[in-house]
DNA sequence: TGCTCATACCTAGAGAACCTAAGCATAGGA
DNA sequence: TCCTATGCTTAGGTTCTCTAGGTATGAGCA
């Protein structure tokens, strides 16, 4: 009963991240921070695994590449992906929609 | 990668339906369809175990009824209830916040 | 009478997803 | 040299929802 609950919405966030362009998990991490006004902090154990589904699923592909001497995986939304995304923003709104109804309504 | 995920959200959604007054299970499930526009077609295995979840952490209380012949377990939102509703309430503005911010950022 | 459906509740176990915690490795600054 | 930031990985625990089964009453219909 206390902390924000991400779960079953972490994959289109991720998606959307990588909508602007290919990033490494780190980067994905640091974005959804950012970009969520620090209401995202995700562990790496959170985010590692669920990219390595995505592109288990063919929605992502990666790349390994050595920058600086150290190795990263850069992923890239697939086609299909693109196909996902567009899909989960659909039931984004759809359910965030509900939950709104339902907790707004003094239907007294 | 298919249904909605009320996961972690249940709860508020449970709160908020009892704010109207007290109700039993079944008319919970209903009013949670209603309400959602179709969304949340919840099945008891669902709801019946939150309810008895949300009851053991003091957060709703309950009494048993007999109508036409038949029991009903009616639930009522305790004082505790009333609070983490508002907390939720607030939780859950800036979770989904967050969300649309990231899935609206077209950052290019 | 017997059948089905709606109402009404319960729970064990499966499955999914996130988090904790640990480990490994490099680069750079104190 | 040590610590921090960067960067990735995974095993195991926890928690929540759902499936699927069970129980029971009342009403309508054949």
């Amino acid at each position: 009963m206390s902390t924000e609950q991400i779960k079953g919405h972490l994959d289109p966030l991720v998606l959307a991240v990588l909508e602007d362009g290919p990033r490494h998990g780190y980067a994905i991490i640091e974005q959804l921070r950012l970009r969520s006004g620090d209401v995202f902090d995700l562990p790496e154990g959170t985010v590692y695994p669920a990219l390595h589904r995505l592109e288990r699923l063919g929605l992502l592909t990666s790349v390994r590449e050595v920058v600086g001497g150290r190795e990263r995986r850069v992923y890239r939304l697939a086609r299909r992906g693109r196909t996902a995304l567009a899909a989960r923003r659909r039931e984004w709104t759809r359910f965030s929609s509900a939950v709104n109804a339902i907790l707004a309504a003094s239907s007294a």
